[in-house]
DNA sequence: GTGATTGTAGACAGGTCTGTCTACTTTGTA
DNA sequence: TACAAAGTAGACAGACCTGTCTACAATCAC
């Protein structure tokens, strides 16, 4: 688990970089067992000995996604002043990304709906997150609980129009349209706030 | 084609209804074709006759899932009053439906990707079309050419908060919070235009 | 050294996938 | 009546899927 020096990266972690990288551009059922094993230059045994199906493969791929995306995420928000007004220059260099594909939990709810448990209680996790990462952009007044309530439900909003603009960004070419909706929506709730 | 009364429902229709509901409940990938097949009561000569590919029976499955949700949601939104705020009522009646799985175009890009050509261009055609919906619920000035493109910009925003709203309904087990988020985030951007 | 753990290579089983093919039947129309 | 179109049932090929199994090698703790 911790390995203080880094030797070369072991199995488990192979196998879970190619299944990240699979997962996430070809799509779950897209990908099969076999690719990811030939990616990762990894045994079949050992693979199994480490995820005893795939669906346990799945749900370690959307867990190391949440970590890798919120530590993005939050550096990213940081980076561009840790004001409301981050949101957009955020999401513009991800969706920039030549392996932008939208976001892999809306991604992996639609395509595996309820056939794989566990799937939809992390995107829930995770776009809880999310949304708490934009809380703690948004100023505060610690005496006023009705502020304090005021505060989340601002944060879900914005987190609800940038889900639409991450969906946005995905089918249409370009994501210029999508940040310029995300903008607008941004300054219309923040200055009536 | 066109058959003026009404015989049993012919092969294709037949094909076309069962992939519609397949499709849609399961997914398009977890979906295979001899599963179309036993649901629709057809042969399998009599499917490739119609459909000489899957593909070609995905495509035509948003062709007409297309059609038959722009129904509704138009007359949904004339239920409902036919004014932007008719929006929430109308999707709180989609997302109650036992049957509601998230927007199918949303689901077949992100299951789908490039790996089907023409997915994303029905669907950025379909968002287009739900937004020209949103459009007419606005009030307009005819006479300024300013306020025209105010008004496109305003549908899109609406369009993006809608598509957030319908994720979030999707993973989320019920629809409350994703409907009170569109609720507020529509106030703002009406009353501040 | 000995044994446990973790690794490698790859055959194999049993199922499902898409798509083709044969052989026969029904229906509508000229 | 004769023919073409559209239907039915179901076998089949070849690929790919998940998951199991055999056989052997390297590494490390005791």
């Amino acid at each position: 688990m911790n390995t203080p020096a880094l030797p070369p990266p072991g199995a488990r972690e192979r196998i879970l970089r190619a299944a990240h990288d699979l997962f996430y551009r070809d799509g779950i059922r897209a990908t099969g067992i076999d690719r990811v094993i030939a990616e990762s230059g990894v045994a079949k045994l050992s693979f199994y000995r480490h995820y005893p199906s795939k669906n346990d493969l799945v749900l370690a791929f959307l867990e190391h996604r949440h970590a890798r995306w919120m530590a993005w995420f939050e550096g990213a928000l940081a980076r561009h002043g840790g004001t409301p007004q981050a949101l957009v220059p955020a999401l513009k260099e991800w969706f920039a990304n030549d392996g932008f594909r939208g976001c892999a939990f809306i991604n992996s709810v639609g395509e595996l709906g309820g056939a794989v448990p566990g799937v939809k209680e992390i995107t829930r996790r995770h776009k809880a997150d999310m949304a708490k990462a934009i809380t703690r952009l948004l100023p505060h007044d610690p005496a006023s609980a009705s502020a304090y309530r005021q505060r989340r439900l601002l944060a879900t909003d914005l987190a609800t129009a940038v889900d639409g603009a991450i969906i946005r960004a995905q089918y249409d070419g370009n994501p210029k349209a999508a940040l310029a909706s995300l903008r607008r929506i941004l300054r219309s709730l923040t200055q009536s706030a």
